[in-house]
DNA sequence: TGTTAGCACTCACCCTTATTGAGTGCTAAC
DNA sequence: GTTAGCACTCAATAAGGGTGAGTGCTAACA
């Protein structure tokens, strides 16, 4: 069984492979972590970890290395103690000038911020469309068949797409329209909008291809968040980590960014907990196999959340990662937060 | 000096080694060339051809490889003969389902067409706005000291950004004044824009605040395109080709393409030339000087016009590539200019 | 019973040393 | 001007040997 002392040199493991990538050997240990124990007995505790299945050994004559299942337990450990070094706050603080207010632009450079104090590569999205309400929506002619919708929302995000109007219509009817739609609608969440919006149809049908252009336009915005934008960062960052030497494995990472689908999917979970973490095999991604992928959400108004995220590999510095990811948080929250008033 | 034989056996070579990426020795352009020379006099010449710039030599005993300087000849020659095969014109149309019509849209998809067709590195870029006309502004009501501006333009490109109007505006106050602007705006450029808005500010104190945001916000969208959008294909594409097989030129190719700005200047040139052909050190930038990036415009409208490019190594495929740049070019001022009426 | 010292064994890694073969340059003959 | 022949070069590959980090096992020790 797993006792106190297996559980500290699994951890002096960890630790030492975190940050060298090289299989760890009993006499490290020994020596450099202070056990008072000989290198025979870690040997001996190293065995039993293995056939615990905390560690694996490439070959018989090289050192241990950490499986997934202790990462698991390293991170669980992590996260249930709280530990979470403040260390980060002034970093992002200090990297985040407070120019910049365009939704887009936040989320770009809070991804180049991630990036570069974490050296992985990282994941910002926009917070999905469901539960935010409108503030107003307007109509902008484009031609003089087709408009463009504009939704303000909570927190100040905008959306837009051009619908066919279905028939010729000035400014000032597309003003008006817009003026009627925004007073029924106003306060109310996109999905709410849904069910209005098909009923204000029912008693306008003159207008009817306008509104079923709004209508679908909604119905992408709210659903499963097709619409939410998505910024990475520091792409390239993982070709600075030996296990990806290879260029064979580089390619198969770097081309799972670029179906930004797939990473959508990834980081959909919204789930109440302040991390996700994702090691391994856990990320349902073969190609991601190796990697981790630490998410957190950061809020924007009553049940409005965004995703934000690193992925590195599975010998990922989990501490420090919480901790920029927890500040950057804070950090997107009060920045985007602020544009309600 | 280089007469027609020598130029048959570089372009050989050329050929050669932009499908192999082995240096070509003497032996390969006699027996699979069908030059009608033994491979002594290939050697004959291909020493010439070293002496005169246009072939280097890894080493004493490895085959020859192009140089810049022979890349460009060869270029050069394509183009002056138009030799742009038209096969690829059928495939873009394939993979470009007309569906989508949003600005943004359109440029991710037709970068990813790009990419996959092409197997390189792909970029397409949104028009800058200098001569873009305007077709209508509007003013949607954010928060109750911001709003949103929409600027509509020739071929139906958006941009907008938030400003801070200075004070409260309701959202009449904000339409009346749209309209205003759009009238005294409509069919000017942006360039010209400007000096109608210093004009407008004169006269109208009250709203100098709200004035000189639109102001910055058109000089930022006309000047040196910096609002202009870019989309990537294609980003791990170059790890398919063994010249950066080195984990540390992958990363320098990579981390170019991070710098969103750098490249922007470098699509930045907007000569009058259907095709722009950079090889290698012709970038002017140091990490892409085993690199070529080829570029072509697309027209939208009188003097409005994208750029679309490719880069790849210097042994490139450049007659497929000038094919695909061709059709897809056309696609897009096709897609794209159809917005217009 | 848990801990440690000792020892034989394994195996990736590195270095050195052939071996191979593609390719060149030069020369002499056609 | 072209070609055959030959000596030479040198990257790439393979093969061999030494090194050292690390293990597992056993026997002695506290």
């Amino acid at each position: 069984m797993m006792d106190a002392r297996k559980f500290r040199i699994l951890q002096a493991i960890i630790d030492d492979y975190i940050l060298t990538a090289i299989p760890v050997g009993s006499r490290t240990i020994s020596k450099k972590y202070e056990m008072g124990l000989s290198s025979a007995t870690i040997r001996n505790e190293m065995s039993d970890l293995e056939e615990l299945g905390y560690l694996d050994q490439p070959h018989v004559s090289a050192g241990r290395v950490p499986s997934a299942k202790a990462y698991r337990l390293y991170v669980d450990q992590l996260l249930a103690r709280g530990m979470i070094p403040t260390a980060a706050e002034t970093d992002v603080r200090h990297y985040f000038g407070d120019r910049t207010r365009q939704m887009e632009d936040v989320i770009t450079h809070a991804a180049q911020v991630l990036s570069g104090l974490t050296h992985y590569t990282s994941l910002v999205m926009t917070p999905k469309g469901a539960e935010l309400r409108i503030r107003n929506l307007q109509l902008v002619p484009v031609t003089a068949t087709s408009a463009l919708v504009v939704i303000v929302t909570d927190g100040g995000i905008m959306r837009d797409t051009v619908i066919n109007v279905g028939k010729d219509m000035d400014s000032d009817t597309l003003y008006s329209i817009s003026r009627m739609l925004t007073e029924r609608l106003a306060n109310h969440t996109l999905s709410e909008a849904q069910s209005i919006l098909r009923e204000i149809g029912g008693t306008m049908k003159e207008n009817s291809q306008l509104l079923s252009g709004i209508m679908e336009f909604v119905d992408e915005t709210e659903g499963r968040g097709s619409k939410a934008k998505l910024a990475l960062g520091g792409t390239s960052n993982i070709l600075n980590y030996p296990e990806y030497n290879d260029v064979e494995k580089a390619r198969n990472f770097l081309s799972v960014l670029e179906t930004k689908e797939k990473l959508m999917r990834l980081l959909d979970n919204q789930s109440e907990m302040a991390f996700t973490v994702r090691i391994g095999p856990e990320t349902g991604i073969p190609e991601l196999s190796d990697c981790s992928l630490v998410t957190a959400t950061y809020r924007l108004g009553d049940n409005t959340r965004g995703t934000i995220g690193v992925i590195g590999p599975t010998r990922m510095q989990y501490g420090h990662v919480f901790s920029v990811l927890n500040a950057m948080g804070q950090q997107l929250s009060e920045l985007l937060g602020n544009d309600k008033e």
